[in-house]
DNA sequence: CCTCGCCGTTTGAACGTTCAAGGCCAGGCG
DNA sequence: CGCCTGGCCTTGAACGTTCAAACGGCGAGG
């Protein structure tokens, strides 16, 4: 295996070491690591001549040596799975940006890696960790029976999970989104805007996540005193099976009705098939997604977005923080908030339910779009299938990118 | 900022260091260093006598340590970005992937990171040099006046890149797929099919990657006698104005004609305006997009695959040898090859032209799903959108996810 | 017989930082 | 006056590896 090349010498920032920044300001070693590490142990006129001199000197402290000395790589894992076709409607991608923008925060390093090998899932973590190139690890898709979660805690090794950790979700750290509350919220808001009755369009029986997203239908329908019979359908996580499965629903719902969906991809699924029928999303029948997914986005559906900028900064918290001494703490619940599009849109003034608060007044189609991040002019785009230069490409008028408040429509 | 939590003491591999194994096999430090990094320098008996204590004991080489006296990361930082909404059809997370698995081979590290500034879209790469996380950088989404290129160039800092760097395309490393070649084989292929003119929908010119793409379709047309006159269509990449755009191509093509697209997005929108009509995709229109994202699988389109772990262990192995002395070495080239679905299938027997060579028997849809990697089995899948349970999600019967051979199907 | 060169191995030092301990000085208190 | 305390700073050592140079032994060549 040939050597990975070193970057050109002289050339970039660092050239500096402690000992000179020391040296130069006339002090020693130490007193400027603690200007760095722990600024309240040193004098201020020492500090502002100790920080002068590292600005002068372009000082930056050298990560290995630190890692080194600290036993710590300041590092964190994340698998990145073999996309198998089934990623349509996924969120790894801006998730991925949001722990990234967490990790910074932190002072962490975000490091991918892939299973190496399929029959041993834990091989490539202990791999990481038994180099000490990582010290702990961000989870994402865990499932029923996950080996990772109970070999990391058996290991002692400090993890954040996106997801429950399902077998024990009572104890270990991990962040989740409210499915049930999430889907209530969309009940409601499609109540607001005037759809009659509301119907649900799931995974089969079994999987947690989507029985609560069902139970979220479910129970808020019986507080609203709609009716939930007949109106529930149940397919796999795939377009045409969604389109499919569908369509008795559609023939009870009738003109009027409504959709929430259990994902954005079961949404498209129903976006197709109203289309099939000549009906208009939104206008004759309103769908509402779950995740917010850039598929929800490309389709204005309205979904119901996952907080994914608080998820990625609790989840840094989790590793971070010291662990609360005894009597684990258990994970953190987070409700998701609609993003309206046009496919919850009912034309004609939807009557004045007191669930909406003061909504915009916006025609067509109000997009409260990702509020958090920076502009995303900068932003890396979808690279091969890209005109290059029409970097002014004009965004569908129905989707003015408008900032909005990151408001949780909650009840 | 709380210090990030430390994992629990001894229970992960790695306790012992290259001092105790060298004590154990009754040799030296250096001993041990050279079995691991020039065994041709170490006498058979001693080497194998340094390997047994070496699994013995299970020793891994501390990566910080490595790097500090190295005076290299051995890790290279790969920018996410943003998640505009526009990054539907992206490829970025199958490439993060294979780039994961190319990295391992080369034992390097691959570490996210976004950018923290918009304003200066170099600054984040220069806090990754300067604390000395990567050695280099993988680039994505090279834009015209890309600022990173030449900064990076000016800072000797090795880069390699997805995509041309445009502003010097002669020079440096980059990697790219050629859509010229890639639309030709798309072309071909529809015309083996059966169908009977192609048209070509599009970005404005004055993109390098569309203008490219286009001058696939109309030389190859021209090379096999097609008219292009009026076949053309010009959109942005957006779904919804993609169908729009599409409209007056599919009023010249009729029944039997077929369309190929800049990209997958695009062959949506056709998808989306041919549903419209009543028409279907394949049957009655052909349609191929560009790209194979996980949209083409999604909706059985056709689409023109970009080799993505070729690309990937490319650009690791541009980084890892040593560059050429002189005379810098170019870009690389890889074709793209034809990922057959159900919207390039016209129904009844297709005529028996030269250019397929013996296509796959299955009737209805024939999916040479990703051959590289390991079985999908133990990949992350899409998160929250998934029933957790379902790990056996019946695929669409249409799309057995069968292994193939990665036969590019030229020309 | 001495020297040279080579092979396999060892030794000293260094990479750049932080831990742990210690030193110095001024001020407060017995 | 002497002792103790606390604030500020310095010193020695260590983290675990690899570089650079030196070492001893052995066979070949002069």
């Amino acid at each position: 295996m040939a050597a990975l090349r070193r970057p050109g010498a002289g050339h970039v920032p660092s050239r500096a070491t402690l000992v000179q920044v020391a040296a130069a300001a006339g002090v020693s070693r130490q007193t400027v690591s603690n200007v760095l590490n722990a600024p309240e142990r040193v004098a201020p006129p020492t500090r502002d001549r100790v920080l002068l001199e590292i600005s002068r000197l372009g000082f930056r402290p050298n990560t290995a040596a630190r890692a080194l000395r600290r036993r710590r790589a300041a590092a964190l894992g994340l698998q990145v799975g073999c996309p198998d076709g089934t990623s349509l409607g996924t969120l790894t991608e801006p998730f991925l940006y949001e722990l990234t923008v967490a990790a910074r925060a932190s002072d962490v390093h975000v490091v991918t890696f892939s299973a190496a090998d399929v029959d041993d899932p834990t091989a490539e973590y202990e791999h990481l960790l038994g180099v000490r190139a990582v010290d702990g690890f961000l989870l994402t898709d865990t499932r029923h029976d996950d080996p990772r979660p109970s070999w990391l805690r058996s290991h002692a090794v400090p993890f954040a999970s996106f997801g429950r950790v399902w077998d024990e979700p009572e104890v270990g750290e991990w962040v989740d989104v409210d499915g049930r509350t999430g889907v209530a919220v969309g009940v409601r808001h499609l109540v607001a805007q005037g759809y009659e009755s509301i119907g649900f369009l799931g995974w089969p029986a079994g999987s947690p996540v989507g029985d609560d997203r069902r139970e979220g239908w479910r129970s808020t329908c019986a507080e609203l005193g709609l009716v939930t019979d007949g109106l529930e359908g149940t397919t796999t996580q795939d377009v045409h099976e969604a389109a499919a499965a569908s369509a008795p629903l559609l023939d009870r719902l009738g003109g009027g009705g409504a959709l929430v969906c259990a994902s954005d991809t079961l949404a498209l699924g129903v976006w197709t098939a109203l289309r099939d029928r000549g009906l208009r999303p939104g206008a004759d029948v309103g769908v509402v997604g779950f995740d917010d997914s850039p598929l929800a986005a490309a389709f204005d559906l309205t979904s119901l977005r996952q907080p994914l900028a608080r998820i990625a900064t609790t989840m840094l918290g989790l590793l971070t923080r010291e662990p609360p001494a005894a009597g684990r703490r258990t994970g953190v619940l987070l409700e998701p908030s609609v993003v309206e599009r046009s496919s919850s849109q009912r034309i004609g003034p939807p009557p004045v339910l007191p669930s909406t608060p003061g909504s915009d007044p916006t025609p067509s189609a109000a997009t409260p779009s990702r509020p958090s991040r920076p502009a995303p002019s900068a932003a890396t785009p979808s690279r091969p299938s890209r005109p290059a230069s029409s970097a002014a490409t004009p965004s569908r008028p129905s989707r003015p990118a408008m900032p909005a408040a990151d408001t949780t429509r909650l009840t």
